[in-house]
DNA sequence: CCGCATTTGCAATACGTTTGCAAATACGGT
DNA sequence: ACCGTATTTGCAAACGTATTGCAAATGCGG
């Protein structure tokens, strides 16, 4: 099955209408290797007319429909990314960004210390992990 | 020596004037136990008639000159924090966000992982930790 | 107390994100 | 294949946080 043909059968198991926005929005991130800015997703659509406000819409919509996820990453702008096949819907992983160059990293094996986690549970329960640094990009 | 005088001291120590906002500002951040977002701030100036846009070139100016530390927690907001007697300006220490209630906490002890540390090295070297979740107050 | 560089207030602006609304469109039913 | 309708789109305007221009006010070294 092509990945438009999975692109659009999951938008629509997923109670939305196939667009040709949604179609291009899914499938673009499906193809980033890192999380993508609204900007980002924005100016790729453009090129086939799609609006930034619906770009916004559809980038939340698929969101709330558990396609996609959100992350925060502490410089002001929204990221969206695919949820991965391993994925639950809910459960997140670390990012790694650079605050000289922006660029995102995915981490898959970030764990606290022991100690650590005791620490930090008196605080409540951590569902998400954030690094900030300099990549080796711009050492 | 009163906290004022100590402020007053601290502010001109860092090349700034002493202005009735400043000394303000920082004995207020220093009066706080967690970090302050900019509306916080200005809202509490608000009262001795500190006009927003001041309150943030106020923080801003602090933050370069080393008094306070500007940190983003990945909820689009500003917050500021002094930096304690102990911390050198550059360090920062780890932050845990509530993203229910927004609470903002500062952890001292948080560390990965040794291996998670080797891990991330491949990305860069990270100089601030982050983590969020649900606070024990938002059960 | 003077003079001047710094700082302030106010308004206007920039930017990312969201919303109102009428026109366009997807798609289940026929 | 077509209709009807709820959903989605484009456009513009609104929003909230953060920043800036500029003239007036003020801190502070002399």
């Amino acid at each position: 099955m092509s990945t438009t043909t999975k692109a659009s059968q999951d938008i629509r198991a997923a109670g939305l209408r196939v667009t040709p926005a949604r179609l291009a929005t899914l499938q673009l991130l499906r193809a980033a290797s890192s999380p993508m800015t609204h900007a980002d997703v924005a100016n790729h659509l453009r090129s086939i007319g799609v609006d930034k406000a619906t770009a916004f819409r559809n980038l939340n919509d698929m969101t709330d429909a558990g396609l996609l996820r959100r992350t925060e990453l502490g410089d002001h702008v929204y990221r969206f990314e695919k949820i991965g096949p391993g994925d639950a819907a809910a459960n997140s992983h670390p990012h790694f960004l650079c605050t000289v160059c922006g660029a995102v990293s995915c981490l898959q094996d970030i764990r606290l210390t022991a100690e650590s986690l005791r620490e930090s549970s008196k605080i409540g329960q951590v569902a998400e992990i954030l690094l900030r640094g300099r990549c080796n990009d711009c050492k």
